[in-house]
DNA sequence: ATGGTTGGTAGCCAA
């Protein structure tokens, strides 16, 4: 079973490029970020020709997120993520999706930017951390495979970036956010891509600015942390940087992983 | 090199 995560950068300017990736790609299922697009504007239809079940959780203009399955799923088991009733961002979707032979819950997630650091949007952002951290203590709990997938805005390692100093001013490279982190893999979770790929020089984004693709000036912050039932069953992972270069590209990339059949 | 580009929006804001 392939699950993929993508920050499409915008539903409606990326649907050409996001109807020919899942075509050529086929996850059976693909997780959405910055679909900046309210629910009922959401082009449901174009995947659901694809063959996909879709469960969006948007809103007007920035951020929004869905969850494109080939596989039923009975529910949304959570639109918002817990925690913070006031918190009007939507950033985070939960669906319980069936797999051969059991099922597996897939948790979809924009985390804030954060920057400029110093600001009210970097303590949003170490906040919104700690309800990632209680919502995968709480999961855990369950002893079941779940994934938590998409744009950690987090540059894990300095290894996750061709110029690791261009970024200590950045919110993505704080200490604070790279402990953020850390503490979810400590309590089990693993990083999919950097257990199958432990090396330097992997990338998931490129800004727009500054020749930053042309210079491979990239970074890895987008993630598939995957629980301890599910990274048993972990066979590959990957990164589809070749849509990087296509016209009208997202500034990300798709990350993917490839789970075993029980 | 304190720049530069894109998307959604109609506020320039967010990234």
């Amino acid at each position: 079973m392939k699950i993929a995560t993508w920050n499409i950068n915008g539903v409606k300017a990326r649907l050409e490029g996001a109807v020919t990736w899942l075509r050529e790609t086929s996850p059976d299922v693909a997780c959405f970020q910055e679909i900046k697009s309210v629910d009922e504007a959401f082009p449901a239809e174009a995947f659901e020709e694809l063959g996909y079940n879709v469960a969006v959780h948007g809103q007007k203009g920035f951020n929004g997120v869905a969850i494109l399955a080939k596989r039923p799923f009975d529910e949304v088991t959570v639109r918002g993520l817990p925690g913070d009733a006031n918190d009007s961002h939507a950033r985070y979707i939960e669906v319980i999706v069936a797999r051969p032979g059991g099922v597996v819950r897939v948790g979809n997630l924009y985390l804030p930017n954060g920057n400029p650091v110093g600001t009210d949007k970097f303590s949003y952002k170490l906040a919104w951390m700690q309800r990632l951290r209680k919502r995968a203590v709480d999961l855990l709990k369950l002893e079941e495979p779940f994934v938590l997938v998409g744009d950690y805005n987090v540059i894990p390692e300095p290894i996750d970036a061709k110029n690791p100093q261009a970024w200590t001013q950045d919110a993505l490279f704080q200490p604070e956010t790279r402990a953020a982190y850390r503490s979810l893999l400590n309590l089990g979770l693993t990083d999919t891509v950097r257990a199958c790929y432990p090396g330097p020089g992997l990338y998931t984004f490129w800004d727009y600015q500054a020749g930053a693709w042309q210079k491979d000036h990239g970074i890895r912050i987008d993630h598939i942390l995957a629980s301890p039932q599910a990274a048993d069953r972990l066979v590959a992972a990957g990164v589809d940087k070749f849509t990087r270069g296509w016209e009208k590209p997202s500034d990300h990339v798709p990350v993917w992983i490839e789970l075993a059949d029980d």
